[in-house]
DNA sequence: CATGAATGAGGTTTCATTCAT
DNA sequence: AATGAATGAAACCTCATTCAT
């Protein structure tokens, strides 16, 4: 890449970056291309000459968020063996990733949200390819782990959505409600899986 | 009631069940009060009347939701003793309840969202109310239910908020991402009470 | 028509002929909305209550003008004989109807040319029909002419054209060019007439 | 002219060339700076040290073609004797210009409308020269033609704008509706020449 | 009470022009 | 001289809210 290049690239993401907080705080509809290029400190028509529409200013965010989850899910497939091992990293990987990246988290949480509805963002082409291999990564461990007996038999998309949402409504309760600043990541990993796996009953009560 | 209040009590519900579907199919933002105004056969001024602004429609709806399910769990606490007899109905309820009313889910399931960023349309007072009745019963329920040994010992407000995102989340995987047209109540409700009690591991390689 | 309906059709004829006049001084794009609003002392909003875009209002206008322009073409076609009847007249009407609405030939003249180029503003559906069946009235009256001798025989598009041309080019000469403002109409139109049908040529010479 | 000035000439009129197709095919408004920067392969800040502004360059673009104009007519003014003769050949000379360049055809006809409506474009002061002196070679060609008897005496300034029109119009009809590719310019000059110094009527009916 | 025409603030987007490199 | 990123004025259009009837 030319200094050019980089230059465009940084001034880009300079402007995904504010453009993130505010649709974080605000959402995406609330979020006027006033606020979001005085935040980034650019005038509003040099916004244009980066991203062709509000729209794709949103895309391009929530695009670098399953981006960086596919990433990091896949290392998580090629280091880990059990289903367990595999939930726990995915688990504590997802603490630190929306803990370090509030607005991140923020934007994904509406974006899950805006399934309800007449979508108004329908996913892009990349999204919809990307959301099926993360959900591809997380299937095959999962009937692994079916297979040789670990987890109990069910129907793996069920089991696989009622992870992913309770980890996300946890997640969720922790930041938005709680308000929580600093959170022990080994804790809640730890806390979190247990319940997963082991559900909330007392253990001395199980017969 | 007089006869004039109830009649006026009847359009005023007739208003909000057209702005129900319509907030559930499109979102607070993307509907319209012309399209709550067609829906509803009134003319657009005469939601005036009834309503100071778009607002206070969404919060009547809203409030309506927290109620129903304030009563709802209000009798299932008395009417259950263990905590799992009292998860299993509430689940059964709001399995039912959502179903029967999936607008009223989506508008729920949107609001939960709207909680992230920077208090978009903020609970009335009336809501936080009815919300914390709602915390207390269930946390009531499952403080009793760790005293007595039924459940292990933790944070309880914690552990009732991950029910809750659970119940929502695998409520919100059924009826939106499998579009899921005719549910076994009885069978799911088994399933997810026994995820959340038990956990998704083999019982058989428990030690 | 009811009372509300003549109302409304009142004030949408306002604005159409405020932005006429607007459309004729300046041509549609360098006409702004704000413009037209307040030229018809309308709201911005309220004009969009009465058309849907900006477009819309322009090929109002221009349907407006062919729908005149085919109601005399026909009551023309009716009342001749000859094609020197029939064109006298058709010129005759032209001349007065341009100059009792000078703004509608103007909007005409621009519609003419938007025909060159990417044709910003398409020919609605009607506009068509109606260009089609002022077209096909011409011709029929022309080509009966040239089978009974009265008229050279050559290809009866072309002369339509060119009669249709010479005409356009000569009202927009004397409203634009000499500015006129008083012209007599019998004298210009037996001029006229007598240039297509016998040139320019002094008879006298005519061998 | 030294190297660098005609170095500069030649890139102005790289620039004028790209300007002259894209203005025939959309017009002026709808064309962009961005589109003459990329068509003319300079930068678009480029385009300013050559021209101050868009409007300049347009301006340029319609003097050109009425130097040309300006430039054919006197020589076809000194090399006819007779009206017929002068034009017969003014018109094979528009019918050649007009389809080997009809780009420039294509502005010139915007240009001509463009006098409708509250100067748009205010004709520069040389092109009003180039008109006037247009103007006169025509004027003193008919009013020396009336004087000999060959054309009817009449308004001289009224019958060269029927004529100018009249070609035009025939012009345009033949190049934009007909989509005329290939004409033969002999014969068309020929038709359109008898059309308007003997008109349309048979002149067998002639009496 | 019921209505819907009128309103205008506020949103997104375009593009001629400037200016630092 | 050449560039194109940056700019912001100005355009179109939407829609919650008001108000006269």
């Amino acid at each position: 890449m030319s200094r050019k290049e980089r230059e465009r690239e940084f001034k880009r993401s300079e402007i995904l970056s504010a453009a993130l907080e505010l649709f974080a705080a605000k959402g995406f509809i609330n979020t006027t291309l006033d606020e979001i290029a005085e935040k980034s400190e650019f005038g509003k028509g040099t916004i244009y000459n980066y991203f062709q529409n509000k729209e794709e200013i949103y895309t391009a965010i929530v695009e670098n968020v399953f981006n960086d989850f596919l990433q990091n899910f896949r290392s998580i497939d090629l280091s880990t063996v059990t289903f367990r091992e595999f939930t726990t990293q995915v688990i504590r990987f997802m603490f630190s990733y929306c803990f370090n990246n509030q607005a991140a988290f923020k934007v994904m949480a509406h974006k899950r949200l805006e399934v309800i509805g007449d979508t108004p963002h329908p996913f892009s082409d990349n999204i919809k390819k990307v959301s099926k291999q993360l959900n591809s990564i997380q299937t095959r461990k999962l009937e692994k782990a079916i297979e040789n007996g670990e987890i109990k038999g069910t129907d793996s998309q069920k089991l696989i959505a009622l992870i992913r949402g309770t980890v996300f409504s946890y997640i969720h309760h922790e930041m938005v409600c709680s308000k929580v600043q600093n959170i022990n990541i080994d804790e809640e990993t730890e806390y979190l899986t247990s319940i997963i796996f082991n559900g909330i009953i007392n253990p001395a009560e199980r017969k």
